[in-house]
DNA sequence: AAAAAAG
């Protein structure tokens, strides 16, 4: 890395810096009026090839070399599927030029020198695509100041390290950042939200009685959380008072487009904006639901064989079990003897998942991977923790081994073969488990999921990888940027099928499957896979074979089911008191902000608690995940974010702070405890007059439970902790 | 209500 240089791009002369810090909006410093109508040359075949001249052969992307198989698919060829021209929804997404707009990155010869910021490097991606330079045809990119890349600046935490601000050029010239209100503007970081809403605390022992402060151990502990040393550094934060410039640029009164956009304060809060419609620069992206081309297609669902599924719309009194997929059942004694191998998994592949603890297949593994391998649709209830992951993952890379054709390792060849989960910690876990068996045999796993820059995951897909893993926003999101092409895929798997179809995601799944191989096999997993997984049945996965093992239900699991009655006041004072054990213990609760709430009090009461759940970032949420696999908390204060699929090892107590509405979620919840064979115990606290609600509940789900009522500070609770 | 994109 200090090696590290890159040919300087063109500040000069060059047509990129021709056009820099130029506007496309009257007003805007240095807006041309010339440009504003018609679609922007940005480029000239002239200043392309000097500008790949330029670029080092390896650092190309991938476009160039695929100039042997007819120029560049991925980003022309292809995308007549996403195109304005048959798709009319797509059109502002393809009216972006304003990349090859964007001063920043082709024009930055200063970072090339920085050598102490290595993750540049890998970046050379950046600078040298020319497609985004390209793209002629998507010209009104202007008006958006490059959303998706900001966050990364944000994130970054060398930010003291840029004590050269003051010199560089390039920052005084970018637009796009002067518009910020001034960070200085920004009172909310003082009256952060969570901390003003907290109102709720309330009954808790409130901020102004803790005087006693310092006395207390758990707080003084708090430095180790990795989050809690961060939060002090928004007030040392040199950058801040560093960029007094900012204020002083004219640039500001010369943006009349931007004014229009609701200044930053004026976000009381992401949930209560009036989405799209209200915000003029993003209105000339069609909103999800306003595509026409998904739009187009509603047709299909009147004819779905549940058609009932549109109405649902989530009341809990629809809480119904659905008609069991008739299956073909498979025991565990006939599953006694056979091998991996034994199912046609290759030697490597078998060799890996015995280095993984996979010695001989599990039930489920042993009844669907002959279909997989024979190239079946199958379907596959196996309960929680019963080894789903390999016995899709397996299989299917065998497949994708089997049939490489030829294109093994190809730079930027297109992805064959696709998972998709729920939640980015499930993508993400399955990956931890599909890589290194696609590594076995030679075959690339990439991580395709939000809440993270795409820049990564955009150049794992240009250099070329076979397997994506990934949550379906983010994926399309890369569909619709037209840099993933699907085309290719010809296995799909949904993990968690039946939660992939509940409102919400089948829609972007059913989108997402419509631009794979037509012909691809699909198969779909769950451990409460039903009957409401048929409408993708119906429409993707023609003669689908259907397995399930024999005799596993929830009545022959190792996990004790205990029902708390107990006073709604009380809630808090006894999930400290189950939270008090050893053992590793999940808190469920039914909001985000209870979440948050209950893993402060926690701390507060000396349990070194964390949280999961959509209000953190990413990076949070993985670190938080990670203070319980690892053991530094003991309790993990989750939503159902974390209901679905995650494998912690030796969670002994899962509790739920608020019963669950559905019986699925039940199972999901309680399946996180009780894994692999070991014991496990089910708490879910409730009010008595919601008992009958819970008796129903746990009807639907086979369960047969204890039910206890309790105050805090029964021995009850104390025996339930965790051990 | 949560999740999934960017936020």
């Amino acid at each position: 890395m200090p090696n590290f240089k890159k040919p300087a791009p063109k500040r000069s002369g060059g047509p990129s810096s021709s056009h820099r810090a130029t506007g496309s909006t009257p007003g805007h410093r240095g807006y041309r009026a010339d440009e504003a109508g018609a679609p922007k040359q940005r480029w000239t075949a002239d200043d392309r090839a000097r500008r790949s001249n330029t670029a080092t052969g390896s650092d190309r992307p991938p476009f160039r070399g695929r100039t042997a198989d007819g120029g560049r698919p991925e980003s022309t060829d292809r995308r007549p599927n996403w195109t304005p021209r048959e798709k009319p929804a797509y059109q502002p997404r393809g009216e972006r030029p304003a990349y090859g707009d964007r001063p920043a990155r082709t024009e930055r010869p200063s970072y090339g020198d920085r050598t102490e910021r290595p993750s540049y490097n890998d970046r050379a991606a950046r600078t040298e695509r020319p497609s985004y330079g390209d793209r002629t045809e998507r010209p009104s990119y202007n008006d958006r100041p490059a959303r998706t890349e900001r966050p990364a600046y944000g994130d970054r935490a060398p930010r003291t390290e840029r004590p050269a601000y003051g010199d560089r050029a390039p920052r005084t010239e970018r637009p796009a950042y002067g518009d910020r209100p001034a960070r200085t503007e920004r009172p909310s970081y003082g009256d952060r939200a969570p901390r003003t809403e907290r109102p709720s605390y309330g009954d808790r022992a409130p901020r102004t009685e803790r005087p006693a402060y310092g006395d207390r151990a758990p707080r003084t502990e708090r430095p180790s959380y990795g989050d809690r040393t961060e939060r002090p550094s928004y007030n040392d934060r040199p950058a801040r008072t560093e960029r007094p410039s900012y204020n002083d640029r004219p640039a500001r009164t010369e943006r009349p487009s931007y004014n229009d956009r609701p200044a930053r304060t004026e976000r009381p809060s992401y949930g209560d904006r009036a989405p799209r419609t209200e915000r003029p620069s993003y209105g000339d992206r069609p909103a999800r639901t306003e595509r026409p081309s998904y739009n187009d297609r509603p047709a299909r669902r009147d004819s779905d064989f549940f058609p009932s599924k549109e109405q649902k719309s989530f009341t809990p009194q629809d809480d119904v079990v659905l008609e069991r997929l008739e299956a073909e059942a498979i025991t565990a004694t006939e599953v006694e003897g056979v091998t991996f191998a034994d199912l046609g998994l290759g030697g490597n592949i078998v060799r890996q998942l015995t280095e993984m603890g996979a010695a001989s297949p599990f039930p489920i593994q042993a009844a669907t991977i002959p279909d997989v391998l024979a190239g079946k649709n199958v379907l596959g209830r196996g309960k929680t923790g019963s080894g789903k992951t390999i016995a899709f993952g397996a299989p299917l890379v065998e497949r994708l081994m089997e049939n490489n054709g030829g294109k093994n390792r190809q730079m930027g060849r297109k992805p064959r073969a696709l998972i998709l989960a729920p939640t980015r910690e499930l993508a993400l876990q399955i990956d931890r488990t599909v890589q290194p068996i696609a590594r076995s045999v030679g075959l690339f796993t990439t991580q395709i999921y939000g809440g993270v820059p795409q820049y990564r995951q955009v150049s794992a897909l240009q250099r070329g990888v076979d397997i994506i893993v990934g949550t379906p926003g983010r994926i399309e999101d890369l569909i619709e940027q037209g840099r993933l092409d699907l085309s290719d895929i010809t296995i799909t798997v949904l993990d968690e099928a039946d939660h992939m179809c509940d409102l919400g995601f089948l829609e972007p799944v059913q989108r997402i499957l419509k631009e794979t191989a037509p012909d691809g096999q699909r198969l779909l997993f769950s451990a409460t896979l039903d009957k409401g997984v048929a409408t993708l049945v119906n429409e993707f996965l023609p003669n689908p074979s259907v397995h399930e093992v024999a005799g596993e239900d929830q009545a022959s699991s190792t996990i004790d089911h205990r029902v708390l009655l107990i006073e709604q006041r009380d809630k808090r004072a006894i999930i400290e008191q189950l939270a008090s054990g050893d053992g590793k213990t999940l808190v469920f609760t039914r909001t985000r902000a209870f979440a948050e709430e209950m893993s402060d009090y926690l701390e507060d009461a000396g349990i070194p608690a964390t949280s999961l759940h959509g209000d953190l970032n990413q990076a949070r949420r993985t670190r938080n995940l990670q203070l319980l696999t690892s053991g530094r908390v003991n309790v993990l204060v989750a939503t159902d974010v974390a209901a679905r699929g995650i494998h912690v090892d030796d969670i002994t107590l899962v509790i739920q702070a608020d019963a669950p509405e559905e019986y699925k979620t039940y199972l999901h919840r309680a399946g996180r405890t009780g894994r692999a064979g070991k014991q496990g115990t089910v708490v879910t606290l409730t009010t008595r007059n919601r008992r009958r609600k819970m008796d129903e509940l746990l009807g639907r789900a086979e369960i047969e439970a204890t039910v206890d009522q309790v105050a805090p500070g029964d021995a009850l609770l104390s025996d339930l902790a965790a051990l």
